[in-house]
DNA sequence: CGATGCTTGTGACATCTGTCACGATAAGGT
DNA sequence: ACCTTATCGTGACAGATGTCACAAGCATCG
């Protein structure tokens, strides 16, 4: 309960808690911060001290409940429920973001997906058909999605933020290069390809 | 010169450049550390740090002149020569990457392709005939490629990463959900789509 | 039931990262 | 030539983040 969470150190709870997952049901019983730190590439201390934020649930001498930690890490990260998300722009990067497994099997339900181009309007990827970006307001407010993601081309970045902003969208998680604006209040997340493989060059010069 | 720089200080370089291309050409010849911080939202301070640690190329009183920040970026970042990048796993992400324009548009040509499931080689994906993975050490060789994009599912990562550096890929971007053990000289980086989300979902609830 | 061994939770410390504020410097006008 | 204005570069500071190390706690065994 020491401290405040870090910025980083919620990432590294998604991280604990992907790993947990993923030695589905038995195995072990418990898990020491020694062992899901090698898991994570992590340090034991800095795992200790990441969950200790949030309550005392390890035991001395034995480590961490592993099914009790999992469902404690479930409820911090808001995963108790399913959660509908919405994504705009069905370009090559938005298809590919439909049909990535990896969203799906997590509590994440892409339940609807938008474009302005009307002729791919009516088209179907993975069992959905595209919307027209109008519908937006009243698709929200029926699947109560709560997440949007935006996969459109950087110059149509901040009108689609907008759109989804204005439709009762609370989270964005934004795949364009581009630097948008969002009000207080709005959690927002950037994924930026582009900038990566930029540091990774850098890497590759300053060996 | 005062200080290294940070590591994300490096990725707010990218930044820097980025928008500074934006502005392809003309408009003004000198760019004050208050506007650039202004567009990549940061301050200005910041901005001045990050660039001093390369050198002093400012102007009291003009700012920083813009084609030679520009061009000081791009040696910086390694970004003199183009850079050829091979891809492994032509999945639904693997495709849009390939089809990314945000790659190909600085600095970035993805020269080949490979998958492993047989069903797939010979297909072709802009322009790229998809190749057997048996094939990385020759083409490597050949295209001088030094860095390498895994796009493969999570349980193939490690094997696609020991073939990459096999074949003498120096620098890795990965975007498969899974933690990677890569040797010391390599340099990493990871894009990890689902841990935003997580992220973006703690931030939901905890608002 | 006490001794032993392992592992947690956390205070104190170290390091990394960002901000402030100000002296220094260049340009342009008077 | 000097004053004014704009803006840089950076020392000193502040805050955030990570590491160390150890007292305290639980489990196990003889």
């Amino acid at each position: 309960m020491s401290r405040k969470i870090s910025s980083r150190g919620i990432e590294r709870l998604a991280l604990y808690y992907r790993y947990l997952t993923s030695l589905n049901g038995s195995e072990q019983a418990f898990i020491s911060s020694e062992k899901l730190a090698k898991a994570v590439e992590h340090t034991a201390a800095q795992v200790r001290r990441d969950l200790s934020c949030f309550g005392t649930f390890g035991t001395p001498g034995r480590g961490y409940d592993r099914a009790a930690l999992e469902e404690k890490l479930s409820e911090i990260l808001g995963k108790g429920k399913n959660q509908n998300v919405v994504l705009v722009g069905v370009g090559n990067l938005g298809s590919a973001l439909l049909a990535y497994k990896g969203f799906q099997s997590q509590h994440y339900t892409i339940v609807a997906a938008f474009d302005k181009d009307a002729r791919k309007i009516g088209e179907r990827f993975e069992g959905l058909e595209i919307q027209h970006i109008g519908k937006l307001d009243e698709i929200v407010l029926r699947t109560n999605a709560r997440i949007g993601i935006v996969s459109v081309p950087a110059d149509s970045a901040q009108e689609a933020v907008d759109a989804l902003i204005s439709a009762g969208i609370q989270g964005i998680l934004n795949f364009a290069p581009a630097r948008v604006a969002v009000p207080e209040g709005i959690v927002f997340q950037h994924v930026d390809f582009s900038i990566k493989l930029d540091r990774l060059c850098y890497g590759l010069e300053h060996a």
